[in-house]
DNA sequence: CCCTGAACCTGACCGC
DNA sequence: TGCGGTCAGGTTCAGG
């Protein structure tokens, strides 16, 4: 379900109304995920959430204490509820605070994550060797460029790789290559400064506008808020196969790449 | 180190 | 209606 504008618009949409709350009880009614659910977080109580940030698509809730970490993998979902809300066959897990409002997490193919550290979580062995984030100056051409040196993969595969960049998945790549013209088989060692260039400039924009939009909303995502995305209506390649090329009406090509589904324009991407 | 494909899971949808 | 196959917004890991 998430990618960087679908983690950062539930992110908005909680903080409101999980900040400086004192956590009561967190509940696992299923603790097999990515990986399981350590037990010691059913044991945290009394700790204050500090603040929510976000790495990439890992949402950090740092307490008092320590920090959960928590990952929405693929059709994972955050949502704002109260102890009246009826739990639901994929809700596994309830943290709730003192307010009496509970934070819901709902994941019908578990490939999401809730993890606690009471380290860094900077240091975390998954958040560690993370590339930069796209919406700073960290993410730039020479950094594209420098590791894009001499590899054969395609440039798709490329900028979907969280060691390159975090936050860019499946959507916002067809988009972005889209946008700035460039093929996705393309190999990522063959493609110049310039372009690369103008991807950086692509990929910032793409998640910007998504951002200020909710997210895309596929299916049912919706931010914490319970409001839906509506940058679905912006996307310009993904899903829409067959269909006329926004810029020059040439229907648009589909294919397999790492068994994600690519949409471009034999016409304008090159 | 680099790259590819499998694996983790459930549900929706499509064709027979 | 049922069954099998395919697909879905992510990421790690094994193996070549």
């Amino acid at each position: 379900m998430p990618e960087l504008p679908e983690v950062e618009t539930t992110r908005r949409g909680i903080t409101p109304h999980l900040l400086g709350q004192t956590i009561k009880s967190i509940v696992v009614r299923q603790p097999k995920l990515r990986w399981p659910i350590p037990g010691v977080i059913s044991t945290l109580k009394r700790l204050k959430i500090k603040s929510i940030k976000r790495r990439g698509k890992y949402l950090l809730f740092e307490t008092s204490k320590g920090t959960l970490i928590v990952h929405l993998g693929m059709s994972g979902s955050l949502r704002i509820v109260n102890e009246t809300t009826p739990v639901e066959k994929h809700d596994h897990v309830d943290l709730c605070v003192s307010s009496g409002v509970i934070l819901r997490y709902t994941d019908p193919r578990r490939f999401g994550a809730w993890l606690w550290t009471e380290d860094d979580p900077l240091t975390h062995k998954l958040i560690a060797s993370l590339g930069p984030e796209p919406l700073t100056d960290e993410f730039n051409v020479e950094h594209l460029v420098a590791l894009a040196k001499g590899r054969k993969i395609a440039v798709k595969t490329f900028i979907m790789n969280s060691h390159v960049v975090v936050g860019v998945g499946n959507i916002y790549a067809n988009e972005a290559l889209f946008q700035a013209g460039i093929h996705p088989e393309r190999a990522a060692g063959r493609i110049s400064k310039k372009r690369y260039a103008v991807l950086v400039t692509c990929i910032k924009t793409v998640l910007t506008r998504a951002v200020e939009q909710g997210g895309t909303t596929l299916k049912d995502f919706v931010g914490g808020d319970g409001k839906p995305g509506y940058f679905q209506q912006s996307l310009q390649v993904y899903g829409r196969q067959g269909e006329a090329c926004c810029q020059c009406g040439n229907a648009l090509s589909e294919l397999r790449l790492n068994q994600r589904a690519t949409v471009f324009c034999t016409v304008c991407q090159s």
